[in-house]
DNA sequence: TATCATTTATGATATATATCATAATATATA
DNA sequence: TATATATTATGATATATATCATAAATGATA
């Protein structure tokens, strides 16, 4: 947790998700004044299991997990968020307690905004809160589609699927460079770091992708997404 | 699908969920004129991936299943809801059809309010839009949280998972009918209908629970929550 | 730079789980 | 009621996956 200064103007922020777009320039100002942005480097905990809920984040810039700690002191993966997206799922509505943690996986920028501001505007503007439960909804539907999709698959599958994630959605390129280690993937897909590795191997094999230690290169998608529908 | 019939009065209804409680009596009324309560036997379907969405669904009395089914052919159950739930997760408003199908597994009634008005209400009742939100998230939530718990632990676990919400969140009582087959089962926690079968009647053996076809008894739910806790 | 810890890597083995086979019940249907 | 169909049940076997062992490569730290 490094510098916490209020940099940008809500009014105008480039990262302003669309359920903002229906907030007239009164209710940004009053958003962007009770607002606080935080750097974090890569590995910083952004908040713990446990700790309370007063804000809404959302994550300007970055990578970002989500994740709990097992009794095992295994670590469990739920989800990955990526810029534009809230973070921490609904809890903020139903929990006064975070039930999961949140930290950094990339460099990232955390937008923090009082949450008693935001039930306000709930309150008083109708349209933003419908604004804003479809988006949140969208999140939280997918989370539970992304869970899903990685359980009724098994090894292969899953790791074709990761890297279709992390290429389609996050980085939008065949190539890239993979945010999290192997046992970070591991914890993601619920499968052994070894196991990672192996597949990982096989589809450099089988001449799927490319790999360079955290560098991946998909050169076969088609047969990649194969690999994936047949799981 | 068999009688279409409004016969309560929401202002009245005893299955009204504490998320309606802000709301006015004309409100209450608006929604009364245009719901629908329908009645469902076991095994009728209520709705099927793919169609359009048109009204925010709540469980009024019964048991239904949220399901996908794969391109296998094999279903794979989301989630199970149980009376006072609403069903359909928040897809109703990220997307415009159904992602999943739902079906009932015990004769059901399901009340259908038509999706507009529910908008409406968010849009001109702010405290309703809060109540009604905190709600659905934490359906929400704890889908999300249960996919994590099953697959998190293994076969046993998973077991005496679904025993103890069954006795414990669904039937209030350590005796109860199952609602649903092994097979339903199996495709709830993601294992196959032999090892379902075969587990329980491992802990038949243990004595950890007693069984006679669909009727279960945990008789010793301490143990049996060892077994869930150890996964 | 040297030392230590972590990550990546691969093979061998153990374990968990699915699949196949078969039979007895139970349930639905003509 | 008789017949077909689905469910429950168990054992044997195959398969997927985790675990263990070891080593090289990488990164962190004193």
């Amino acid at each position: 947790m490094d510098s916490s200064n209020t940099i940008s103007n809500c009014k105008t922020c480039i990262y302003k998700s669309w359920a903002f777009k229906n907030l007239s320039e009164e209710e940004l100002k009053l958003i962007n004044c009770k607002k606080t942005e935080k750097f974090y480097r890569k590995g910083d905990i952004i908040c713990s299991e446990g700790d309370e809920i007063k804000s809404f984040m959302y994550l300007q810039n970055g990578l970002v997990k989500l994740f709990k700690t097992e009794i095992s002191k295994r670590e469990h993966i739920i989800s990955i968020a990526k810029p534009k997206d809230f973070i921490g799922l609904l809890s903020i509505f139903s929990n006064t307690n975070h039930v999961y943690s949140i930290s950094a996986i990339e460099d990232s920028v955390v937008c923090f905004v009082d949450l008693k501001i935001i039930k306000n505007l709930i309150k008083s503007n109708g349209i933003f809160a419908l604004d804003f439960f479809e988006r949140i909804s969208s999140v939280s539907d997918s989370v539970i589609k992304t869970r899903i999709d990685i359980n009724t698959r098994q090894l292969r599958g899953r790791i074709a699927y990761i890297l279709l994630l992390f290429s389609k959605h996050i980085y939008d390129s065949e190539k890239f460079n993979l945010p999290i280690s192997r046992k970070e993937i591991a914890e993601l897909i619920d499968m052994s770091t070894e196991n990672v590795i192996r597949v990982l191997s096989e589809f450099r094999k089988d001449k799927l992708i490319q790999i360079e230690g955290k560098s991946i290169e998909i050169i076969d998608i088609k047969r990649l997404e194969k690999v994936y529908d047949l799981g």
